[in-house]
RNA sequence: GUCCCGUUCGUCUAGAGGCCUAGGACUCCGCCCUUUCACGGCGGCAACAGGGGUUCGAAUCCCCUACGGGACGCCA
């Protein structure tokens, strides 16, 4: 049989890492087996979804390239089928009508904690015949009542649950929309699923679940369920930790390569092996050495993996990624260096995209000030020298390019006797406006001939100012 | 409260009874390389939650305790 995997998200905000990690999961399980994967939005709360949701789980996908075979399909556009099904079950007296009153629900409940017990519906209506008027019922799912309930989690392992634990679980609201616990049993039967892979928050969910199979005729899939990620502090991850959608790692200058590593690795490993390509991924993942415990987020680490991922991916799929950026930072491309060249020479000094979009910008526009730290340190007095020699061979220079400029700047560090970096800081400063770039050679070629050559005349005038207004 | 689950360096993890004086990675700290920032190289700090068993031998198996998490919705 063929491997289906889902992933069924509710659209009541954006793409989450813990989500994107699930959603990953099943997409390498999928993948790895050669089978299927879908992808199932579950909308059935009309209340708290949106469509604005909806379009972020979508684009966080399509960021992230976990591309599904089937879908995205919308439970809301399945309630006659779910409307059918509960008909069979309310004839097969597999459900039933329920006609107590939410105040006495909670009221039950109260009582129950108070003395010590699990909270849970006392089956008041499961053998009610009377037709109350006025009092619109819910439907409920009638659980056995007795045995236990068993089944082999591919992460936790073995889970017995006895069913007097469990109780008449609502299938369907009093107007008829059906809930989670119910719709999620159809879906998975009517799509096919073989392999349930979620959050470990659900797992309480699964032995009533398992119940709904039985009584619908099908087998239950296998299900794994993977713990949740907390924030860097330990807490359950929330919006005061600053970067949990999906999207939010894409504005903060992240590859989607680099964060499908880094989650990968939460709960998951292959040995001492910590860098992973999508292919690698797909090949040696395996559901079962899923940890158990709940990891904490760390960006250190994921800094780290983007930072590779810069440097080792193909410069020219880097650089599709930074044209994004450059566009959010509102830098024209056309007027500066190509971009693979940029990330060949920068990827390796910096931590993001979006760091290397800013720190290129006196590539492609020129800047107002110097920087003034790097200015009062390397646009002296004794810069002017330098400056104007470096000016002066530049300028002769036929060949712009990073070896005739290394040999031109060197020798005229050699005629002045100093050392290498007397000539090229003041240049560097001169031409980027900051003490920070890659190598000299390199970035003077980058800056362009017509670039330096006004660049050096305008730090040159600079010194002058600052000379007289010293005076 | 009741049920379910978890616990190896700060963090992510390796570890399936002897290979463990517990390995790797990130962070941090040294040193080297160096025209800036980085990259890189080398080295260092740092952990089996606690207590009982079982065994010749336990991070690994069992029990208890502590701590942490999840579920207990007409949310998913």
């Amino acid at each position: 049989m063929t491997i289906r995997t889902r992933f069924a998200p509710s659209p009541t905000g954006f793409l989450h890492v813990g989500g994107a990690r699930t959603a990953l999961f099943c997409y390498l399980q999928a993948r790895h087996h050669h089978g299927a994967f879908i992808l199932r939005v579950e909308d059935t709360d009309l209340e708290r979804s949106t469509p604005e949701s909806v379009q972020a789980i979508l684009d966080g996908m399509q960021w992230l390239g976990l591309d599904y075979d089937e879908g995205p399909y919308f439970q809301t556009e399945r309630f006659d089928r779910y409307h059918a099904v509960i008909e069979q079950l309310l004839m097969q007296n597999k459900a039933y009508r329920c006609y107590c009153s939410k105040t006495r629900l909670d009221e039950l409940r109260e009582a129950q904690m108070a003395a010590g017990d699990k909270p849970r519906y006392d089956g008041r209506c499961r053998e009610r015949t009377d037709v109350p008027d006025n009092v619109q019922p819910v439907i409920r799912f009638r659980n056995p009542e007795t045995n236990d309930v068993v089944f082999k989690d591919r992460v936790r392992g073995l889970i017995r649950v006895a069913n007097d634990e469990l109780d008449d679980l609502i299938i369907a609201r009093p107007d008829g929309s059906p809930t989670y616990n119910f719709t999620v049993v159809v879906d998975d039967i009517d799509m096919r699923i073989t392999d349930v892979i979620r959050g470990d928050d659900h797992i309480n969910n699964t032995p009533r679940q398992i119940n709904i199979y039985h009584a619908l005729g099908a087998e239950p899939p296998v299900f794994a369920h993977v713990p949740m990620i907390l924030g860097d502090d330990g807490a359950r991850l929330s919006k005061r930790h600053g970067a949990v959608s999906v999207l939010q790692y894409r504005d903060d200058g992240y590859l989607p390569q680099a964060l499908l590593n880094y989650l990968v690795r939460l709960g998951w490993s292959h040995g001492d092996d910590e860098v992973f390509s999508l292919q690698d991924m797909v090949h040696l993942f395996d559901i079962e050495t899923v940890n158990k415990k709940p990891s904490a987020f760390n960006t250190d680490k994921l800094i780290w993996l983007n930072q590779h991922w810069m440097k080792t991916l193909p410069a020219a799929e880097v650089a599709s990624h930074l044209a994004w950026h450059f566009q959010q930072a509102d830098i024209d491309l056309s007027r500066g260096p190509d971009l693979i060249a940029l990330v060949e020479v920068q990827a390796e000094r910096v931590k993001t995209l979006r760091e290397l979009a800013e720190q290129s910008r006196p590539f492609y526009q020129d800047f107002d000030a110097f920087d003034a730290g790097a200015a009062k340190k390397h646009l002296r007095p004794v810069a002017r020298l330098p400056l104007e020699q470096a000016g002066k061979a530049l300028r002769e220079l036929t060949d712009w390019s990073a070896d005739p400029l290394q040999q031109a700047i060197q020798q005229v560090a050699e005629s002045l006797e100093v050392n290498l970096g007397k000539v090229a800081q003041p240049l560097r400063v001169a031409v980027m406006g900051s003490g920070v770039s890659p190598s000299i050679d390199k970035t003077l070629e980058l800056v362009g001939r017509e670039r330096t050559l006004a660049r050096i005349d305008q730090a040159l005038l600079f010194i002058s100012k600052r000379e007289s207004n010293q005076r």
